[in-house]
DNA sequence: GCGGATCAC
DNA sequence: TATGGTGATCCGC
């Protein structure tokens, strides 16, 4: 096996190997164990690969199809040392190849290529000048980072180990010793380590695993089991941490810090406990990783699994040390996709690189996301107690042989209205956006959704609503239906005008300088931005954005070229399901009949009350560019090459012109203050870009709205 | 507000 | 034969 890009980090000139890496493109795996170190003696090696080239077999071609075919079945998971990931990947490709599953994967995979050439092509413009600027905005800002550092708390996450299946094999003691995995010949949920060793792994179709382990046993879900066996470990958590935080049903993130002083003991000393209390009254065997912040004590739990635990000291340099050669696949929040073009546009293997790359990722993405790619150079994560957090949306969906027939489509839809009503009713919630969501026989998924007027919860009123988007979508052939409600009655984050930090001017131009004050750094800001219309970190008023640990999402979307297929939209021109209409809707109401009649409550679209509310663009070219980059009435920066970002940016200080003068109209004419704040109010619900760009000399807008074309995108919706 | 997409378990 | 379900979040319209 040939090993590219070795790194060693040695403290104290003490040459420990503790821990091995081996990853390629996609993944990087444990070869080696890890042991425990004190602060002196921190020290990790990770290795990273670009290529394993031992083992591999060509076809007549020479080339290996299966390479390409990138799928998260062999990233690095505990329990798979040793696995031949060759094989694997191998058995994947062979077992998937002209599936329409793989099919869609490809189509998927093109996107993301598109959007890697898209990425290249704008490093390849930035200039050396736009590189030094860039350079000098990220070093401020990895800075002002580093400046937030906490190292005050003690966090340690716990994971059970192959929860599922270790519960099972508590049930059935027979299965001990024995490949197992939990689920079906669709989908597994989990696997047992023995099942583990080939291959096999959570996520990965049943049919496909059995393939690679052929005496495999499969055991369906027992959810209740699950949960049963899952409230028995938070009664031990309980005890170390009264407000833990339940990750899931199988992990925990506990803030140890009053523990181990109350006790005066070591937090090693704590996650040994805790796990022998756990083992003690479940049976069951967890890991543990103790570190200062949620985002490295999930990664340290990783290390020793199964039933170990890895502890990272409070110290600035042994966390320094242990991030620097990590592999950033292993944050969570950095995915398949997000792993594939780090890596691919500007070779970063591992955490440390994100900060050797800081200029081209402050320039190609938005501060958030950068903010974001810092941290994890820098090992900063959450290290606050988390706040009570409401539900945002709650869902529903389906899967079953694709099929046409709209009798079925929509007797499963009621069926999923009676499930989402049952449960939100159970939940007391009562929501008014309804979202419909299809998957297409080829995997290709859409969703539509429409806001109502009023919050509904029925069962007559879901279906009524999710009839009316599922018609318009019909002749398809579809393989899953799923109903979604949000917008929830009392949510504090539903209201358009929700966000404090929309307000004034001021707060507008000292963005940066206001996010320092109210934004910790987290795993959850790292959105990608598909092109540099919208990525420069002026304004970008960084909201405070509250999202649970491991659960972090990254957008790569490549906006041209997702909608129907040319295919689908010739096919759903015809009005086939009109003729139908009659007789399913007879057939959903013999199932679920529907008491009294259908009202209209179809969605208030309040930009077409505003038709006439355009906004003017901005021609004023008055505005000087000192140095090229700085604005000369505010000192935001802004290179060059960001065109649009500079006519936005004079847009802005027109608006703020015109509003000024604006006022002094109002005050002359003393137009009611009533009438002003209605105006202002209904803009700020109906803004969009596309009004931005239309022109009306002269007409009002209030300062807010510039600032809400900045801030739009980070205020929950 | 909508739709596509990523991510985690 | 055959590739899940739930919830959250973000971006670009």
């Amino acid at each position: 096996m040939k090993i590219e890009n070795k790194k060693c980090k040695i403290i104290n000139r003490k040459r420990v190997c503790v821990a091995v890496w081996v990853g390629g493109l996609e993944s990087a795996s444990k070869i080696g164990t890890i042991q425990s170190v004190s602060v002196c003696e921190c020290v990790c090696v990770w290795v990273t690969m670009a290529t394993a080239t031992e083992g591999t077999e060509t076809n007549d071609d020479g080339a290996r199809p299966w390479q390409s075919y990138h799928t998260v079945y062999t990233t690095a998971k505990a329990g798979m040392d040793g696995v031949d990931k060759e094989k694997v990947q191998r058995t994947v490709y062979e077992m998937s190849k002209g599936s329409k599953y793989f099919q869609n994967e490809e189509r998927k995979d093109a996107f993301i290529t598109q959007k890697i050439d898209k990425l290249r092509t704008q490093c390849d413009k930035l200039t050396q000048a736009d590189l030094s600027h860039f350079q000098k905005v990220a070093d401020r800002r990895i800075l002002e980072l580093e400046a937030l550092r906490d190292l005050s708390r003690i966090w340690l996450h716990v994971d059970m180990d192959a929860f599922y299946a270790a519960v099972e094999t508590l049930s059935n003691p027979t299965l001990k010793g024995k490949p197992m995995a939990v689920g079906s010949m669709s989908m597994i949920s989990t696997a047992n380590y023995e099942a583990r060793k080939f291959g096999v792994r959570a996520a990965m179709p049943g049919f496909i695993a059995r393939k690679l382990c052929p005496e495999l046993i499969f055991v369906p879900t027992d959810f209740k089991k699950y949960t049963h066996y899952s409230d028995l470990t938070r009664t031990v958590f309980r005890r170390y941490d009264p407000n833990f935080m339940a990750a899931s049903l199988d992990e925990a993130y506990l803030d140890i810090t009053e523990v181990c002083k109350r006790r005066n003991i070591k937090s090693e000393e704590i996650a040994e406990e805790l796990r022998t209390s756990v083992y003690e009254e479940t049976g069951l065997t967890c890991s543990a990783g103790v570190a200062p912040n949620r985002l490295l004590a999930k990664v340290c739990s990783d290390i020793n699994k199964p039933n170990g635990q890895y502890v990272l000291p409070n110290d600035r340099m042994a966390v320094m040390t242990f991030i620097s050669s990590l592999p950033i696949r292993k944050i969570g929040g950095i995915g398949k996709v997000t792993e594939h073009i780090l890596k691919a546009v500007f070779g970063i293997n591992t955490c440390e690189q994100m900060l050797e790359k800081a200029s081209y990722l402050c320039a190609l993405f938005s501060q958030s996301t950068a903010d974001f790619f810092f941290s994890v150079g820098l090992g900063l994560g959450k290290t606050d107690s988390p706040e009570v957090r409401f539900r945002k949306s709650i869902s529903n969906e389906r899967t079953f042989s694709a099929t046409e027939d709209e009798v079925l489509l929509y007797k499963k839809l009621a069926e999923l209205a009676e499930i989402l009503s049952t449960d939100m009713q159970k939940e007391g919630l009562c929501g008014r956006t309804l979202t419909l969501k299809l998957k297409t026989s080829s995997f290709e998924v859409r969703t539509r959704a429409m806001t109502l007027r009023k919050y509904i919860s029925s069962r007559e009123d879901i279906l009524k609503h999710a009839s009316e988007l599922l018609k318009a979508e019909l002749p398809l052939s579809v393989r899953l239906i799923g109903l979604r409600m949000s917008h929830f009655d009392g949510d504090k984050y539903g209201g358009s005008t929700s966000n404090p930090k929309q307000k004034t001017i001021t707060d507008f131009i000292a963005s940066v300088d206001a996010d320092r004050n109210h934004f910790l750094p987290d795993v959850a800001d790292h959105d990608f931005v598909s092109h540099t219309e919208t990525n420069v970190s002026i304004g970008s008023c960084q909201t405070s954005r509250d999202s649970a640990d491991g659960n972090h999402s990254s957008d790569v979307n490549c906006q041209s070229g997702t909608g129907w297929s040319s295919e689908e939209i010739q096919t759903s021109g015809n009005n086939a399901s009109c003729s139908n209409y009659g007789q399913v809707k007879e057939a959903v109401e013999s199932t679920f009949p529907i008491q009294g009649q259908f009202e209209d409550t179809s969605t208030l679209n309040l930009s077409n009350l505003l038709d006439d509310e355009r906004l003017s663009s901005c021609e004023d070219k008055t505005m000087l560019w000192l140095n090229d980059y700085k604005c000369s009435l505010c000192g935001i920066e802004l290179p060059p090459s960001f065109v649009e970002e500079r006519l936005e940016h004079s847009d802005f200080h027109l608006a703020e012109k015109l509003q000024k003068e604006e006022s002094r109209i109002h005050q002359r004419t003393s137009v009611s203050s009533r009438s002003w704040d209605q105006k202002n109010r209904i803009t700020r619900e109906s803004i969009s870009k596309k009004q931005k760009l239309s022109q009306k000399e002269g007409s009002y807008r209030p300062i807010d709205y510039f600032f809400l074309l900045k801030s739009n995108k980070n205020r929950p919706s």
